[in-house]
DNA sequence: CTCGGAATGTAGCCAAGGCTACATTCTGTT
DNA sequence: AACAGAATGTAGCCTTGGCTACATTCCGAG
């Protein structure tokens, strides 16, 4: 276990502007992870199962059934749900791409975190966080990494 | 540029506990973030300049400075900082160690990112986001790999 | 066919973290 | 010493994403 606090090569502070837009970035990326679980999980419950329903969705991400249809109605105001009451939710061509594009990328995230050693189950946790601050050049640069073994 | 939709093995949906256990320490995580961002800042800005003021960790950080002035508040709070109005943001002890870990984390996800072969905009741009979701298992292996070279 | 329990939906509360507008305090220059 | 402009602080607004409590709807067992 190596001591991380130890020899602190010095690197200089960002500029300013490039500082404020990393951070920018970083929040930004946070303000679209919800939408992305959602679409994820709803993809996944509807592939599984066939259908998609307001207290699965909510047990699965492990919040109350109102925190869950209280979202469910923002996909459906962003155009990436479709739900009629007490029918179940289903995804918009929108939604379907959105899901397709946040599994292929959740899994390179484990996957490639396995790859350096992570033990499975940190993996599969920290992947939940980590993969919505995964940006298309990150992502790539993993993918090309996984290629090579 | 690979094609990351192609050939998908099954991959079975988590068990109910497990997923929203896994959903529920990414929502902990994302919560300490903003806290371990302004102590890290702070203390960079300390040992650079030897003063952080709110006008500079606001520009630094991309937001209004009233904001930054309300998380200011949020730190004290929390016993992380201390300031007297008009003086300046100073750390506690509690605050110098968290800024501490943080930024050991933020150097140690940086170069993992590079030495996978991300881009070093692209690395340090997702860091800013990724590292609030790296356990300590995960730390450790990223050490680990790093230490192998 | 009925009816009770589960699922769904609604209402209203809270804290966090953005913002703008305005008020106050400090400080460097004249 | 005065004052203009910068920095700081305060007030109040908004959205997001949690929650609980309650109301409504559905559905399967009997
Ligand atoms: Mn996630
Ligand atoms: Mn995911
Ligand atoms: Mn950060
Ligand atoms: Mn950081």
């Amino acid at each position: 276990m190596p001591d991380l606090t130890m020899e602190t090569p010095i690197r200089p502070l960002p500029e300013e502007p490039t500082q404020a837009s990393r951070f920018g970035k970083a929040r930004t990326a946070q303000s679209g992870a919800l939408l992305e679980d959602y679409v994820e999980l709803i993809s996944d419950l509807l592939t599984d199962g066939g259908e998609a329903r307001p207290t699965d969705i909510a047990r699965r991400l492990g919040v109350a059934h109102a925190t869950a249809i209280k979202t469910i109605g923002r996909l459906k105001r962003e155009g990436l749900a479709v739900a009629k009451p007490y029918r179940g939710v289903f995804l918009t061509e929108a939604g379907e791409s959105l899901a397709a594009r946040v599994r292929a990328r959740h899994r390179v995230v484990v996957d490639l975190l396995l790859a350096v050693g992570v033990p499975f189950e940190a993996a599969e946790s920290d992947a939940e966080g980590i993969e919505h601050h995964v940006s298309d050049a990150t992502l790539a640069a993993f993918a090309r990494y996984l290629a090579r073994g």
